[in-house]
RNA sequence: GGCCCGGUGGUCAAGCGGUCAAGACACCGCCCUUUCACGGCGGUAACACGAGUUCGAUUCUCGUCCGGGUCACCA
């Protein structure tokens, strides 16, 4: 037994072999060309907009390829981890109906052959790794105290060394004797296991980028921590070992990780797997004082996709508006394809952008109100409630009384060739149909400048004697238009506007003056409709209550 | 600072050596119209800069500038 032999049993005495695990985790058996991603995230916080990002591309492709994806819990920083991270992340992913083929389900709960998925319950695999690592030489037991190792950064800067970190002459643990490793791990000092490195850092190297292309860069040098004191392996080694036996075809993650590229390819190399397809992609940017800058959990409430909740944002739209940051070609698709569901847009990662895209909450708008309008009222009338009973329950109280008539209020120009574009999220609705509710009616009489109270008075008057609630809305309308004449009004706007002088107003004045009467507002939509659903009783009284006020 | 990536209108973006440089959001105007929306039509607005290569560069090369990322026992 040579001495990596009785160093590799000395660190690793009770673990089996890779050769296991690779039978253990078998190749997937999957058409040609699918592809296996993976979303693995760490549970300190909450699910935050730059992760449903690249979450639903992940999900996207292996759908578009007829793979897998999975969610994998990265949980080897205990520091750093919050007490509901994980739920916290699979609620985010539930309230947008994103799923994962495999991985993590809930608070201790998973579904796949592939697992555990959860990172802190693989310790026996990665150590089973790091033994063969040990075993051929490429790792070694470093004793170093964080002092030591900046003692050995401020020495580097003295020296204005280019190239800093721990490698090489630098390693003072690389070459440790035998004997003395022995003696240091039987005594019980604290050690981390690094990397041998192979790399000398002047050598360069290029990989394939899916989304940025080829690029290229030195080859790694540093001897990076595999397993921390605790014997936790850190993000590198991890993403290693598991990205491999969990059959992953392509790693899509934020283009930070870009820099770490030189060593991960090292380590697949020495541990002898496969090297994966990379896909980084470009995170979500805040504008900030001119600049852009990457959306930040701390600083910004709408980085949180649980603000999208709170909103009452449709969660179709949000997934919508992501995708026309993510794949260039989704805005025309969804032109030549309006009512397919989004999870049909033929997804891939090269149309996906190689720069930061600003968050447009202004456009996000405009997609959440494309979205609403094209909703049926049960549909919209389903959100609403379901919205409102969390985040608004007066409201929820109120319309949840009567969920026939809270459709019919959500049907006003609804359905039709061209649908009112008016709600972007669910927390506008309740302004928006005020004024068919007793409970949320506010009277407000306010005319506009150029009709006066006696005037308004005088039109409700004639229009009470007129008023059949029976009647269609061409009837309707043509009743108000034979009101004009009497009162000095001419029911042709195009003629009032070539001879303003003749006329006290036109017809959409008559119109108003019955419109505040209803509504208290003076911009509604189809007023025929409203007054329909709000019936002859309801109307009759609010045009007398306002003759009231106007009479006054 | 070293290394890496990026830079087309206010924003998201097509473009891959020859285009009047698409489209979407926003904004402005007009039309439609009983109000508001919707819809239709039109408009303002861009290839960061400087050198090359080329008959010709937004497109290719180099430099400059700007922006972003990364240099941890965090991911």
């Amino acid at each position: 037994m040579d001495n990596n032999q009785k160093l590799a049993e000395l660190l690793f005495p009770n673990v089996g072999t890779v050769e296991e695990l690779e039978q253990r985790f078998p190749q997937r058996d999957l058409p040609e060309g699918a592809k296996v991603t993976r979303f693995a995230p760490s549970p300190t916080g909450f699910l935050h907009i730059g992760g449903l990002f690249t979450a639903f591309a992940s999900v996207l492709a292996a759908k578009e390829s007829k793979g897998v994806s999975f969610l994998r819990i990265e949980d080897t920083d205990k520091k750093r981890e919050i007490e509901d991270g994980v739920t916290g992340i699979i609620e985010g992913f539930n309230a947008f109906g994103i799923e994962f083929n495999e991985g993590v389900t809930g608070f201790n709960t998973e579904k796949g052959e592939y697992g555990p998925y959860v990172q802190s319950h693989r310790a026996e695999i990665y150590h089973t790794v790091a033994k063969q690592l040990v075993q051929n030489g490429l790792a070694y037991p470093c004793f170093c105290t964080e002092e030591d190792i900046s003692a050995i950064r401020e020495k580097q800067e003295e020296e204005g060394a280019v190239i800093k970190g721990y490698f090489g002459k630098w390693a003072k643990c690389r070459d440790l004797s035998f004997e003395e490793q022995e003696r240091r791990i039987k005594s019980g000092e604290p050690y981390v296991l690094r990397l041998r490195s192979q790399g000398t850092g002047e050598k360069r190297f290029s990989f394939d980028d899916v989304v940025r292309g080829k690029i290229e860069m030195p080859e790694n040098y540093t001897d990076a921590v595999l397993l921390k004191t605790d014997g936790i392996p850190t993000y590198h080694f991890a993403h290693a070992c598991d990205d491999h036996f969990m059959r992953v075809t392509h790693v899509v993650r934020g283009d930070e990780w870009i820099a770490s590229v030189p060593l991960h390819i090292e380590l697949f190399k020495s541990c002898g797997f496969k090297i994966l397809k990379y896909v980084h992609v470009a995170p979500v940017m805040k504008e900030d004082n001119g600049g852009k800058r990457k959306l930040s959990k701390r600083k910004d409430p709408e980085a949180a996709v649980s603000f999208f909740v709170e909103e009452g944002c449709p969660k179709e739209a949000v997934l919508e508006y992501l995708l026309t940051l993510i794949n260039s070609n989704f805005e025309d698709w969804r032109r030549a394809n309006p009512d397919s569901s989004l999870f049909d847009f033929g997804f891939n990662f090269k149309k996906m952008s190689q720069s930061g895209a600003l968050f447009d909450l202004v456009k996000l708008q405009d997609v959440c109100k494309n979205v609403i309008s094209k909703m049926d009222a049960k549909t919209v009338s389903d959100y609403v409630l379901e919205w409102s009973k969390v985040y608004d329950p007066e409201f929820y109280n109120i319309i949840s009384k009567d969920t026939g008539y809270l459709q019919s209020v959500l049907s006003i120009d609804r359905g039709t060739a061209k649908p009112r574009k008016d709600i972007a999220k669910w927390s506008e609705i309740k302004d928006s149909v005020s004024y068919l509710y007793e409970e949320l009616y506010s009277e407000d009489y306010t005319l506009p400048e150029n009709i006066s109270a006696d005037e308004a008075a005088k039109i409700l008057e004639a229009y009470l004697s007129v008023y059949d609630a029976e009647d269609d809305k061409d009837t309707w309308f043509q009743k108000i238009k034979e009101m004009c004449e009497p009162l000095g009004y001419t029911p042709n706007v195009k003629e009032y506007k070539k001879n303003p002088d003749a006329y006290k107003g036109h017809v959409g004045d008559i119109s108003s003056v019955i419109r505040i009467a209803v509504t208290s507002r003076r911009n509604t939509p189809d007023l025929h409709a409203i007054m329909s659903i709000l019936g002859k009783e309801k109307v009759t009284q609010r045009i007398k209550n306002a003759i009231d006020a106007y009479t006054k």
